[in-house]
DNA sequence: TATGAATGAGCATTCATTCAT
DNA sequence: GATGAATGAATGCTCATTCAT
C-alpha cells in the first residue's frame, strides 16, 4: 500500500487522491483509512519510510573506504530517493526548515549523527573544508532534491558544483 | 491586486483561493477575474512581474565594479525575491526544468544573456572557475530559492558553500 | 441595438450575454440597460419587434389574389422569421400556450384578426377545411417554428404535410 | 434519482440545478455525480430512458389491429411522453435536426425501423398517403412535442389537423 | 447621457472522509 | 476487517446588474 501511495504521490504530487491510492493498492478507500487516519498521515508515513531507507543507506556508507566518496554518495542517494519519491523534497525542506511535518526527531537525530561521523572521517582525511558541520547538510539535501524534482536534466552538474564547495579551500 | 495575490500565494502556496485574493485586495472576485481570466493566469502574471523585477536588478549589477561581488549579488537578489514571492521558487524550478509554465522565452533569454555577461566579466578577472556557464545558473537559483522557501534560517551559510563551489580551483 | 441583440440571441439562444449584445452594438453595457431594464425586457422587445414585422407581412398578404397562397405564405413568413430570430419560436410557444411572456394582447389580437380575414377568404373560395379557425393557427406556427429551429433541413416537407391537413376533405 | 432529475428538469428546464436534483432524490450532490459524471450526462440518461420507453410503446403498437389507429397512437404516445418529460422535446428536436446530443444511433435506427413497419402496414391498408416515409416522422414528433411543451391546451386539435395531412389525398 | 469597472450570488464539480453492510 | 457508496463543504468561475465617473 505504501508503494501504491508512493506511485500516486509521484504522479500527482500533493494532489494525489485517496481513491487513486486505494485503486493502485487494489483495496477499497476504507481500507486505506483503516491504516492511515488521514491523507496527511499517509504522506507522513511515506516520508518516514523514505527516511528510514535513507538512514539505512547512509549507514552503509560507513563502510565506504574512501571518506570523500562517502560524502559524495550521500548526495547521490538523496537524488535517487527524490527520483523515487516525489514527496521527498518536501520532507527534506521541512527538515531543513524545522517545520512541523518534519520527520520525527529520532530520525532527524540519527541522520545528523551519521553525517557527523562521515564528516569527521572526511575532515581527518583532509578531503572536506574544516568548517563543515552536520547541520550544513539538510539545506544541501533540500536544494539538491528540489533541483532533481524540477526535472533538471543536468542535476549532476549542479551536484558537482555543490560538492566542490565542500572541498577544503583550494 | 498583485500585492494581494502575492500575499495570498505567499501564505497558502498554490492553494491560495481567489476569494481570498479578492478579499485582501478589497474587491469582489469578479474584479479579480476581470483582470486575470484564471487562477493560473494570475500566478503567471505574478511570476512574470517577479522575473521582470529580477531582470532589472541583475541589469543593475552590470555597474557593480567588483565582478565577483556581482555574481554574489545575483544570488542574494534571488533569495530576496523568494522571500517576497513564495511562487518564485516554483517559477525558477519550471525554468530550470524546462517546464511549460516557465516564464516566457523572452524573459528567460534576457536573464541568461545577462548572466553570460556577468560570468564573462568574472572569468576575465579570474574570480570564477573557467568552466562556469550561464546555463549552470538556473539550477543554482532553483536550489537556493527552495532552501529559502523552506524557511531555513541559515540559508546564507548554504549560499556561501555554494558560492565557494563556483570559485576557481587553486 | 435590437439588431445586435437579435444577432446575439440568434447565436447563443437564451444564453446570450448582455456584454456581447453591447459589444455588437458598439456601446457599453450600461447603455443597453438604459434602454432595457432587464435581459428579459430586451428579449421581450425583440419579440415585440418580430411580431410587428410579422403582422406587417401578414397584412401585405391581404393583397395576395390567391386565397390559398395567402395562407401558405403565412407559414412561410413564420419560418423565415424563425430563421432570422432564434427567440421567435419561444415567443410563438408563449402565445400558443398563453404564457405570461406572450407578446402583448394588442399584437395577439391583431394577428388573430388578420388570420380570421385570411381564413374567411379561403373558406369562401373553398380552399381550406370548413372547421378551420384563427385560433388553430398559433399552435401550427409554434410547431413549424420549432421544427425550423431544430435545424431540420427538410422543414419544407413538414410544412407541406401540415398544409395538406388544412385543405378541405374531399 | 432519474425521477428526481425528471422532476427537476421538468420544472426548470435545462437550468435545473444538480443540488436540486440531489435534494429531490434525498441524497447528496456527490451521489448524483457518482452516477452521472456531468449534468449533461444526466440529461442524456434521461433522454435515453425516455427513448427506450417510447420505443417499447411503439413496439406495442405493432399489435394494434387498426393500422391507422397505430399511427395515431404513435403521436399520442409522443405527446404523453412530453407531458412527463420536459426534456423530451429537445431530444426530438436534436433527433430531427441531426444534432450531436441526439439520442444514440441505435435508438434512432430502432425507432425509424418501427415507424417504417407501421407506415408500410398503413399504406397497404390505404389509410395514409402513398408518399409518406419514416423520416417524415421525427419533424412531426418534434412539432407536436413543442406544442405540448408550450402548454397549448388544445394540442389535440393540432394533432388532428396534422394527422389529416397524413391521410391519402382526399 | 454614456460608460465599463466592479460586484457577488449562483452553480457545476471535486475529493477527503465516514459508516452501514 | 474490508468495502465502496454516500456525503457535503469547498472552490473556481460566470454573468446579470449597478453606479461612480
Amino acid at each position: 500500500m505504501l508503494d501504491a501511495a508512493r506511485a500516486a504521490f509521484a504522479e500527482h504530487g500533493a494532489g494525489a487522491q485517496m481513491e487513486d491510492v486505494a485503486r493502485r493498492a487494489g483495496v477499497g478507500v476504507g481500507t486505506v483509512y483503516r491504516h492511515f487516519a488521514t491523507k496527511e498521515a499517509l504522506r507522513d508515513a511515506l516520508v518516514e519510510a523514505s527516511f528510514d531507507e535513507k538512514i539505512a543507506q547512509v549507514q552503509g556508507l560507513l563502510d565506504e573506504p574512501d571518506p570523500w566518496r562517502a560524502i559524495e554518495r550521500c548526495f547521490e542517494v538523496c537524488a535517487a530517493t527524490q527520483e523515487r519519491d516525489r514527496a521527498w523534497a518536501a520532507a527534506l525542506a521541512a527538515m531543513a526548515g524545522g517545520a512541523p511535518q518534519a520527520p520525527n526527531e529520532r530520525q532527524q537525530r540519527e541522520l545528523v549523527a551519521l553525517e557527523e561521523t562521515l564528516i569527521a572521517r572526511a575532515k581527518a582525511a583532509g578531503v572536506v573544508r574544516e568548517d563543515l558541520v552536520a547541520t550544513d547538510m539538510p539545506p544541501l539535501f533540500c536544494g539538491l532534491a528540489s533541483v532533481v524534482q524540477a526535472g533538471v536534466p543536468g542535476w549532476r552538474r549542479y551536484l558537482d558544483l555543490m560538492l566542490d564547495g565542500l572541498r577544503p579551500p583550494r
